[in-house]
RNA sequence: GCGCCUCUAGCUCAACGGCAGAGCAACGGACUCUUAAUCCGCAGGUUCCGGGUUCAAAUCCCGGGGGGCGCACCA
């Protein structure tokens, strides 16, 4: 279908079913309920009930009442004794309706429910005779009717776009789902909280930005009409973050959205979010220690695991991870020591052995960064911290002290992808500028991913950022790694997607 | 942006040139221990849209749209 939500062809297709129950909601009106209530207590939710009763024998009557509330997601009619099941946020559990033991009001509700309403039922902790853990109603509550009817209730929802456009639908359908959402939650909770035993403190920077910077990527344009002025959305928290270190903020982190005009695929999300944590007085090698306690800690505390399976592949994020060299692990697999001092000719026949493309304009630097991308990455499975990055693709990173070319810089491969990025950051005025002038001159060539210099990073760091460690961490992958899944989408609520057709 | 795949009832799927079907959900009915409840009955369709080929199109062809996957760019 061009769209399921389009307004004829509701009218057509779900007239007939939503009419139905828009019928039972006139007729509880008739009767005096108020299908919309206010507001509603309940006493229990369906994981205590089961804290407190699970393991009971059949047929025990435990003198506990209790209120419940949640949607409705499956009745047994059976005369006149019903069952059903009420799914709230934590879980889920059996009523059992009575005709000789439930109100009138009850029966009346009972009669005009529909699947997927949610209501409240009050009554006694019990365990039928199959030895269910159920309430034995005496009222019924309608508390929202569903006026559309629920995806099947045995195979759920599985049209993808369905599944990303109407996300709420999916949740309540698909288990699998709420699974994911819930570790996602988990995950990051585990992040901030680890970032708070560390003593970080978290910030919040800007994301309309009048200049883009902090990453090489082609941004979101949007506009001011009160200051009459183009602005990007924010491609990196970076820059920002390193001006709250030179203001003393000497642990800081931020879980950013950040906002990329790019690509759309299985990897990446115009949208995608990533922790920058920056520490005074650290270095890359303090990166990479945060970074590993960081994805442990939420790996352990999202999932009590450390190992996954994705697809095919399985992944030990047991500590600690292995830290190469990249030119050494380069070295091992192309059999040459490259540098960024080579001869570009050189460094482009290597590329051309392994069938890396690249452009005329790249240095030899760059193309040795495309090697380890298109290389070396694909490679690493379990977590492998590689160490030491061209300066040419580095702008924000410190040299080394031993090579001038080089930066001191990780990335943290995992499954093939990009996990984590961090260096000791570049804190020395002149040369930041100079760097950016050439990133400059790269964006008035035309480089759509280079930005013009930023005037007032560089006036922050003229007044002293003190030795800094800085990471990012890509809080997405992160979750597709502890979920199992291979769609970034799967783990954003609200993935970005075509807007439905009009009509 | 290019290539491949896909779109059928509210949902999950059949039919693959010959009357558009099933399960769930819905609707009417039976049933006091079910849990994908069961049983009887009944209803539900612009087969994504537009054009073409054909005696006949959900099916084949062309164009368009939505979605997925792969490649390229990016994290």
């Amino acid at each position: 279908m061009a769209d399921p939500t389009d307004e004829e062809s509701d009218a057509r297709a779900l007239d007939a079913l939503s009419a139905e129950r828009r019928k039972k909601r006139d007729v509880l009106i008739g009767h005096g309920i108020d299908p919309y209530p206010l507001r509603f207590d309940r006493t229990a939710t369906a994981a205590e009930l089961h804290q407190r009763h699970d393991g009971l024998e059949p047929d025990v009557r435990t003198g506990e009442v209790v209120t419940m509330a949640g949607r409705l997601t499956s009745v047994r009619g059976h005369g006149k004794l019903s069952f059903a099941t009420l799914a709230d946020m934590t879980g889920s559990v059996q009523l059992l309706m009575q005709a000789s033991t439930t109100t009138e009001e009850a029966k009346t509700v009972l009669a005009n429910v529909d699947l997927g309403d949610w209501v409240g039922a009050k009554g006694e902790a019990i365990t039928s005779r199959r030895g269910e853990l159920s309430v034995d109603v005496t009222d019924l509550w309608l508390l929202s009717k569903a006026l559309r009817p629920l995806p099947d209730k045995w195979h759920g929802l599985t049209a993808t776009d369905t599944r990303y456009r109407q996300r709420e639908i999916d949740l309540l359908a698909n288990a699998d789902s709420r699974h994911v959402f819930d570790t996602r939650f988990k995950a990051v909770a585990a992040l901030r909280r680890q970032m708070m035993i560390e003593d970080f403190i978290e910030v919040d920077t800007p994301i309309l930005q009048p200049q883009a910077g902090g990453a090489l990527a082609r941004p979101f344009m949007t506009h001011s009409n009160a200051l009459d002025i183009d602005l990007s959305l924010r491609i990196a928290p970076e820059l920002y973050l390193k001006r709250l270190v030179v203001g003393g903020y000497e642990r800081v982190f931020e879980i950013a959205r950040n906002f990329r005009n790019e690509g759309i695929d299985t990897r990446h999300s115009p949208e995608f979010t990533a922790l920058e944590a920056y520490r005074a007085f650290g270095d890359v090698n303090d990166g990479m220690d945060l970074t590993e306690r960081l994805v442990v800690e939420a790996a352990r505390s999202a999932t009590g695991r450390l190992t996954f399976t994705v697809g095919d592949r399985t992944i030990d994020l047991t500590p600690p991870w292995p830290r190469r060299e990249l030119l050494d692990w380069l070295e091992e697999v192309v059999g040459r020591r490259l540098h960024p001092s080579d001869p570009v000719e050189d460094v482009r026949s290597v590329c051309k052995e392994h069938d890396v493309d690249f452009l005329p304009e790249w240095g030899s630097g760059k193309l040795i960064f495309e090697l380890y991308d298109t290389v070396l990455l694909p490679m690493a499975l379990d977590p492998v911290f590689v160490v030491g990055f061209p300066v040419e693709v580095s702008p924000l990173a410190r040299q080394t002290p031993d090579d001038a070319m080089m930066a001191a810089r990780f990335e943290l491969a995992i499954d093939a992808k990009e996990f984590a990025n961090g260096y000791s950051e570049l804190n020395i005025p002149e040369e930041q500028q100079e760097r950016f002038l050439g990133e400059a001159e790269a964006a008035a060539r035309g480089d759509l991913e280079a930005h013009p210099a930023d005037r007032a990073f560089i006036r922050a760091l003229e007044y002293g950022l003190p030795p800094t460690s800085g990471i990012g961490i890509g809080v997405d992958r992160l979750v597709m790694l502890l979920t199992e899944v291979e769609a970034i989408r799967d783990v954003i609520l609200f993935p970005m997607m075509r807007p439905e057709a009009a009509s």
